[in-house]
DNA sequence: GGATGTTGTAATTGAATGATTACAAGATAG
DNA sequence: CTATCTTGTAATCATTCAATTACAACATCC
């Protein structure tokens, strides 16, 4: 198409707008961050990761810290948002209607966090509360969680900090990889769904999917 | 005592005997990899948070990689020591007994890591897991506790995914160090106690005093 | 009291990496 | 067609940092 040349052969990098490429940068720096950390990723990972040259990373975002910010905004605005849009929706009262918003956002929280870079953009967040910059990010994207589930959704204390463990758990599984050894040890499955009770089979349907189809 | 200039400004770094300062080493190791992270650590920081010149902390270990695999080696020792010391203990069978044993457990683990490092040591693992080395440690690790509480504490799966569920969270609420906010944001302390029920006030009367003291 | 081992540092090196500069090529306006 | 703006890279710089080397001071053994 645009090639002057007829046998080039690296591909001379398709023009695109910045805005679009700025969502390419992110979405590669959100899976860079989250298997390398803040400071064991590279800008030229990153780049490499969005296909582009590793001074355009940097001019684009000015520095690495404020493009991890922007990583770790989005992903806790991800969250936000999509836990406020459940809330939001009609439910009719009754018994277990905290049980129920519970499983929905619940679900809505798995759905996110398989996104592993999200995930561990987070945790990584969560393990920086020495920085000044990050460390309050996290402490206000955490508090923030817990108003939303205090007030908008109702819960009452044990359902949120029910709530708010099984998440971190679910969290730690992840993070280490828990599923990847399910058929070296059968204890590690079982761990999975002793956290799970079987109220997330999604989930774990798609893991060990995964798993089955790499072995 | 062993100066040979009378008036020697920079003490001229005290002999002590390998082993002792190896503990020495793993000690500062700890809380530099714990606030830092394995990459944001620098041996240099390691040196002199141990008091010692850089090489010293390389030549002891080897890599600076090695250095971060003991560390880690020994806090999930200390844990899993810890652990299994206290279920152990001679208990009476009861209705509540599973329960007691998990208050027992819960407050060794609130104690152990109470050492910032040691939390962090193990989080920063816990998000290790694309690296082959640690994460299969990490993984590792969890398991052993798991079956831990399944075989030897004889834990119920509810009991098991609530107890680590929880221990999870308050890792996630101090590594985020909710409560140097206590008092600009009152949901902060309300957070922490609504993850607590009043059954561990003895961590929150610590972290509390501390608050106090530094405001 | 010399030889050997132990405990330590200063100086240096080589590689990695975030950031800058200078430049090129395509698009768009007048 | 020329000027200007946008999108991109190659080359390079300055710094940081793990690791190495070479050496010094103390201790212990014969």
């Amino acid at each position: 198409m645009n090639e002057t040349s007829g046998t080039a052969a690296a591909q001379p990098t398709e023009r695109i707008p910045a805005a679009e490429r700025r969502e390419q940068i992110l979405a590669a720096a959100s899976v860079v961050f989250g298997e390398r950390g803040y400071s064991g990723a590279t800008t030229d990972q990153v780049a490499k990761a969005a296909g582009i040259s590793q001074p355009y990373v940097v001019r684009m975002f000015g520095t690495k810290e404020k493009l991890f910010l922007e990583v770790l905004a989005r992903a806790l605005d991800r969250l936000i948002v999509g836990f406020r849009q459940i809330i939001a929706e009609p439910r009719e009262p009754g018994d277990d209607e905290v049980e129920l918003l519970a499983a929905r956002l619940g679900a809505a929280y798995v759905d996110l966090i398989e996104d592993r870079g999200i995930l561990l953009s987070l945790m990584q967040a969560f393990i920086s509360g020495h920085n000044p910059v990050v460390g309050a990010k996290a402490r206000a994207g955490f508090l923030e969680i817990y108003r939303m589930l205090r007030d908008e959704a109702g819960f009452p204390p044990d359902a949120i900090r029910e709530f708010l463990a099984d998440g971190m758990l679910f969290n730690t599984l992840l993070a280490i990889r828990l599923p990847d050894i399910f058929d070296e040890d059968p204890d590690a499955e079982e761990l999975m769904r002793c956290t799970f009770r079987g109220k997330l089979d999604v989930v774990l349907g798609a893991t060990a999917a995964e798993a089955a189809e790499h072995a």
